[in-house]
RNA sequence: GCGCCCGUAGCUCAGUCGGAUAGAGCAUCGGAUUCCUAAUCCGGGGGCCACAGGUUCGAAUCCUGUCGGGCGCACCA
C-alpha cells in the first residue's frame, strides 16, 4: 500500500490488475470500459469485507454472462494471499474476505498517521475559495445565518482534509443602501449617547439595542462634532465607523461558533478599485451587456413600476428567465453588478469557487453562474464554480414558530443560541442533515433532549476511550502494538468500521457534503459502544483483562486508534472531542 | 404562471457512481448494571420509499408527468 492509500483503493488496484490480466488472456476485450466498476464494503457485513460488481458491469463487453465472468475473476483473486475467500453471490457480485492481517495493518496505519489519518491528496494542487456567511454588516448574526455558517466552515475543513488549499472568505456588503440606514441609526444612538432624548426609533431605522454601544463609541470618538452637522458631512464617516463596529460584533459571533475567515472582502473597496467598470467594459465588448428595458415582473405586482433603460447582462443566454441589470437608474451598481466583479476577483486567486447561500437567494444562482462562466471562459480559464444552497431553518420554541424580524430588532441571535445549547450541539445539529433539505430547530426540544443529542453520543465514545486509557495508566498498562495478532473477530468488526474513515472523507469531499462525516462518526461511535458493552456480559471481552497484559495492550491500542479517528472526524466538523463527559 | 429545493417507519432523519432482505435515533414494548463511565448495550413491533409511467440484468436512487410542502420571481440585499 502506498502512503496515502485506503485499504479499499489497494484492493481496487488488485482487481484492476486481474482485469488487465483477463484482457491479456482474451477473456475480456482489450481496453474494456471499467468506469462503473466499484470495490466497496457490502451493506450487509455477512457478505464479506469487500464486494465488487465487476462481473455484472463487464459481462456485456465480454459477451458472456455475469456469473461465468465472475468465476474467471475469482480464480485470479484467489491466488492473492491477502484474500482468504472470494465468492460469487446473487446476480454476479464477488464477495471478498480479507486476511485479518490486512485489517491489523490498517490499525497500525492509523497509529502511524495519527492526526493525518483520513487526509487525502485527491485535492492537492488545487486552491478552493469558499465564501460563506457574508451576512450584511447591519447587526449581529441571527439564526438565519447559522446553518450556512456551520456548513460552509465544515466544508472548508473537509476540503482541506482532501488536500485542497482553502481560502475562507466573507464578502462584506458595505456599499449598499442598507448601510446608509445603519449609519443614520448609529448617528441617532450617537446623539442619544450625548444626552439627547431621541424618543421612539423612527420607522425605517434599525431599532436594535446593539447600536447603543456603537453610539457610545461614536460619542467617545467624535465628541459633539457631528451632532448638528448636515447629514452629508457625517454620513460617510458613520458608514465606515458603524460597519467596522458591526464587523467586530459579527467576528465575535462567528468565534462563538468556532469560525474564522481568512479574508474579509469589502464591496466598497471593490467598487473604489473600479472592478465593476472593468467587468462591464469586457462584457460590453463581447456583447454580453447591452442597454435595454426590463420586462415587467410576473407573479408580483409593483405599484410604481415603470419601464427604464438599463445596462443588462444577457443571462437569458445561459438559461435565466430574464436579462439582469448591472446598474441602477441612478448609475450605481446593482448588487449583481458588483457581485460579478467580485467573483472575478476571487477567481484570480483560486482554481475553484464555492459560494454557500441561503435558499432565499436561489433565484439569483443562474445569473451569477452565467456571469462567472462568461467572464472566466472568455478570459481563458474556465473556473469551476459551485453555489451550494442551504435551505431555511424554521425556528421553533415548543412547536410555536419564533418570529424573526431584523427591522423590529426582534430576532434570535447566534450568541443567544450558543449560550443556551452550546457550540458543539449547534454545529452537530446543523451538520446531521443534508443542507438542501429544510429543517426545524426547536429550542425547547434541543434543550430538553440535549442528553439524547447525537453529539453527546459521539463525544461519549471518545470520553470512554480517554477514561479507559486513564484507568489503564493507573494499573500500569499501556497500549501496545506488540500483540495485535491476539485481536479477534469482535475487534476486527470495529477496525473495519474505522478503516472506512479515509474513504468517507474522500467521498464527502468529492460530493461536498460534510454531513456524511457526522453520520459516519455516529456509526463508528455505535460500533465502539457495542464493543465496550461486550465486556458487561463477559469479563474476558473487556478492554482491560486482568490476567493478560498482552491482550489488554492490544485492545488498548485498538481503543486508542478508534479515539484517534473520532477526534479526526470531529475535527473536520469543528466539534470538540471531550475527554470527560 | 415560471424557476430552484424537498417528499423514505407515528415523529426527526440517513441511504455510496443504480446493487443483494430499505436503515438509525426518538416514541412504544421486553430485557442487561456486585464488573473498564448505563449519557451505554441487546431484542420485539412499526414501510405502497407521495402517486403513475419509462430506462435495464437490477430503481428509494436516473428520465417524464401528476399531487403535496418550502423558497424565490425589483433597479432590494
Amino acid at each position: 500500500m502506498s502512503e496515502n492509500q485506503t485499504i479499499y483503493a489497494a484492493f481496487a488496484e488488485k482487481l484492476d490488475a486481474v482485469l488487465s490480466a483477463l484482457e491479456m488472456e482474451g477473456t475480456l476485450p482489450p481496453e474494456t470500459n471499467r468506469a462503473n466498476v466499484s470495490v466497496e464494503p457490502p451493506r450487509d457485513p455477512s457478505h464479506g469485507d469487500l464486494a465488487t460488481n465487476a462481473a455484472m458491469v463487464l459481462a456485456k463487453q465480454a459477451k458472456t454472462n455475469p456469473r461465468a465472468l465472475a468465476q474467471q475473476i475469482v480464480e485470479h483473486l484467489q491466488r492473492d494471499p491477502a484474500i482468504t475467500s472470494a465468492e460469487i453471490a446473487g446476480p454476479g457480485f464477488i464477495n471478498l474476505r480479507l486476511a485479518s492481517q490486512s485489517w491489523i495493518e490498517e490499525l497500525s496505519a492509523i497509529a502511524a498517521k495519527g492526526d493525518d489519518y483520513g487526509k487525502s491528496a485527491v485535492g492537492a494542487g488545487t486552491t478552493v475559495n469558499i465564501e460563506y456567511v457574508s451576512a450584511n454588516p447591519t447587526g449581529p448574526m441571527h439564526m438565519g445565518h447559522c446553518r450556512g455558517a456551520v456548513v460552509g466552515d465544515a466544508l472548508a475543513s473537509l476540503l482541506e482534509h482532501a488536500g485542497h488549499e482553502v481560502t475562507r472568505e466573507y464578502y462584506v456588503n458595505d456599499a449598499g443602501g442598507q448601510v446608509d440606514t445603519l449609519a443614520r441609526s448609529a448617528h441617532l444612538r450617537y446623539r442619544e449617547a450625548l444626552g439627547e432624548d431621541i424618543g421612539a426609533i423612527p420607522e425605517g431605522m434599525y431599532p436594535g439595542d446593539y447600536l447603543v454601544p456603537v453610539g457610545k463609541a461614536a460619542a467617545d470618538e467624535f465628541g459633539n462634532r457631528f451632532v448638528s452637522e448636515p447629514e452629508e458631512e457625517w454620513l460617510p464617516i458613520f458608514r465606515a465607523f458603524a460597519v467596522e463596529r458591526m464587523m467586530d460584533v459579527i467576528r465575535s459571533d462567528l468565534a462563538l461558533l468556532g469560525i474564522e475567515h481568512d479574508v474579509f472582502a469589502s464591496e466598497a473597496a471593490l467598487q473604489a478599485a473600479k472592478k465593476p467598470e472593468a467587468a462591464e467594459a469586457w462584457l460590453r465588448e463581447h456583447d454580453l451587456v447591452y442597454d435595454g428595458v426590463l420586462e415587467k415582473p410576473k407573479g408580483k405586482t409593483i405599484e410604481d413600476w415603470e419601464a427604464v433603460e438599463l445596462p443588462l447582462f444577457r443571462s437569458t443566454k445561459f438559461g435565466d428567465d430574464q436579462d439582469r441589470p448591472i446598474r441602477k437608474s441612478d448609475g450605481k451598481w446593482t448588487y449583481f453588478g458588483a457581485d460579478l466583479a467580485y467573483h472575478m476577483q476571487k477567481a484570480e486567486a483560486a482554481d475553484a469557487l464555492i459560494d454557500i447561500w441561503g435558499a432565499d437567494h436561489a433565484g439569483t444562482v443562474k445569473r451569477i453562474k452565467a456571469a462567472v462562466a462568461a467572464l472566466s471562459e472568455g478570459q481563458g480559464t474556465a473556473i469551476p464554480f459551485d453555489v451550494k444552497l442551504v435551505q431555511m431553518v424554521q425556528l421553533l420554541r415548543g412547536g410555536e414558530p419564533v418570529k424573526m424580524s431584523k427591522r423590529s430588532g426582534n430576532f434570535v441571535t447566534i450568541a443567544d443560541m450558543v449560550e443556551e445549547v452550546g457550540k458543539d450541539v449547534v454545529r452537530f445539529t446543523m451538520l446531521t442533515r443534508k443542507p438542501e433539505a429544510q429543517m426545524d430547530f426547536d429550542f425547547a426540544k434541543v434543550i430538553e433532549a440535549s442528553k439524547d443529542n447525537p453529539v453527546f453520543y459521539v463525544q461519549y465514545a471518545h470520553a470512554r476511550i480517554c477514561s479507559i486509557l486513564r484507568k489503564a495508566g493507573a494499573e500500569n498498562l499501556s497500549p501496545s502494538e506488540e500483540s495485535l495478532y491476539l485481536l479477534g473477530e469482535d475487534e476486527l468488526t470495529l477496525i473495519r468500521q474505522a478503516a472506512q474513515f479515509p474513504r468517507e472523507v474522500e467521498a464527502a469531499a468529492r460530493a461536498r457534503e460534510p454531513h456524511r462525516i457526522a453520520f459516519y462518526l455516529y456509526d463508528l461511535a455505535a460500533a465502539f459502544h457495542a464493543f465496550w458493552n461486550l465486556g458487561n456480559d463477559n469479563a474476558q471481552k473487556r478492554i482491560i483483562v486482568a490476567q493478560s497484559p498482552e491482550l489488554s495492550g492490544a485492545r488498548l491500542f485498538l481503543a486508542t486508534q478508534i479515539g484517534q479517528v473520532i477526534r479526526n472526524g470531529l475535527g473536520i466538523l469543528g466539534v470538540e472531542a471531550v475527554e470527560e463527559l
